[in-house]
DNA sequence: ACTGAACTCCTAAGATGTTAGGATAGCAGC
DNA sequence: GCTGCTATCCTAACATCTTAGGAGTTCAGT
């Protein structure tokens, strides 16, 4: 274990270096090279899913080993893993060790058996909390034991949001360039989501009704979602309900 | 201005300090105390609305001067501002005057020549991604024309995530003590936002669609929301789609 | 024992959203 | 000149949500 005065003074480099970043693999190449000293092997950044909705549409970066991703992601482990669902609750990093299950969740048990299969003995995860009750969380890695101070946790930490920050305005310029709907449809369903009724909307946008009823149609058709409350849960997740 | 080294020094004891905190009026404190050496008088934090929204209700922590602070949020004057509108293009810090805006834009210009009146000449405002899209911000502000170097806006960038990640999990914990859902009501507002009918969601939880409607009936007037859209772009706005 | 909150179920009318067609006009790019 | 995209408008049947009532059961706390 490295020294923490030299952690700090390192991420604290990284925090500067990290705004230069322009592209997504050296974001997570600079994470890995960070995170290594600390003791970690591989780390995953994601967004925390709605209540029985998966995980994988949300992950931003992922270094985990290939086989453990797919069937995490795949079997949807996150809603049974029990530091993923304790990143609900904690405000602070925790340590997977910490993170408190039910003795009769076989599942779980289950679940963690199979991670250190895969290498995976230890870890931290890093919740990040966001402005309107949606969260995000880094949770690093170890292939063995760890033993983390507090000013590890918190290089970790710092670590993670700023790798975070970096990575959602490189993720939202992207996403700028596949944006699925078009200007006018995005109008109207920031009314909609503002729980305007079709015939309002089509007032306060000075178009008919039938119009805004159009809009709605190839919205869904184009978000592929069943109806106009989960049009706006997907655009927003998408981020297609802002200006610019 | 006060050396970069001692900048940047301090803002990491403040990362450390932060994690202690336990009371938002602390959390002001402490980020005003660090804020004021960098050159800045005042300060907000806050979540970024969705076009048509009022800013007032996503403000997480405000140090404006009184009277400003009022008139700008009840006059909405954020969808005005320049500064404020930029903040969804941005996702490095942007110092106030870089803001881009319309000559022919008088609002606008009016908006930022009431700012002067109320001592906020120049400032500093500071993007906060998000893993869904929302974004938050802190925008420092100050009585004179700043002199910052690039030291000094990360400084001013490391203070920003690290008080917004404080201040997000003591409100999330405070928002937990005044839900206004039951927990039923969030199992089923889930299924919804999941996209799902009253009908499928009745089947889901194994109830009659009657009831089904009856707890949207009370989640709309509980939320006092005009339709079960705006009740789910609300509810997740406010945190209550998530378990625990 | 009582109170309040949560959860459950029901009807019926009216409002609103959804589906499935079709149609015209403007405009940018090939 | 053509193609594709965007934006606009329309009808009609059907599905679903919304409103406005009422009512019974359970359970925790006073």
């Amino acid at each position: 274990m490295a020294s923490n005065r030299g952690h700090f003074e390192t991420v604290f480099e990284f925090v500067e270096a990290c705004e230069s970043l322009t592209r997504i693999d050296a974001v997570l190449a600079a994470v890995q090279s960070m995170a290594e000293p600390l003791g970690f092997s591989s780390f995953i950044i994601t967004g925390l899913p709605l209540p029985n909705r998966p995980l994988e549409p949300l992950v931003l970066l992922n270094s985990w080993p290939a086989g453990w991703s797919k069937r995490y992601l795949s079997q949807n482990y996150f809603q049974i893993d029990p530091v993923g669902q304790h990143a609900f609750a904690t405000s602070a990093p925790l340590r997977w060790g910490d993170a408190p299950y039910r003795k009769e969740a076989r599942l779980a048990q289950q679940v963690m058996g199979e991670a250190v299969e895969f290498g995976l003995r230890d870890g931290v995860l890093v919740p990040i909390f966001t402005a309107t009750g949606w969260q995000s969380a880094i949770s690093y890695a170890s292939g063995h034991k760890l033993d983390l101070g507090p000013k590890d946790m918190a290089a970790a930490h710092l670590l993670a949001i700023t790798a975070h920050s970096r990575l959602r305005s490189l993720l939202s310029e992207e996403r700028n360039l596949r944006r699925k709907l078009t200007p006018r449809e995005r109008e109207t369903l920031a009314w909609i989501a503002a729980g305007k009724s079709a015939w309002e909307t089509s007032s306060i946008l000075g178009i008919s009704e039938a119009t805004v009823i159009t809009h709605l149609n190839n919205i869904r058709r184009k978000l592929n979602v069943a109806n106009t409350t989960q049009a706006v849960v997907v655009a927003l997740q998408a981020g297609e309900l802002q200006p610019y």
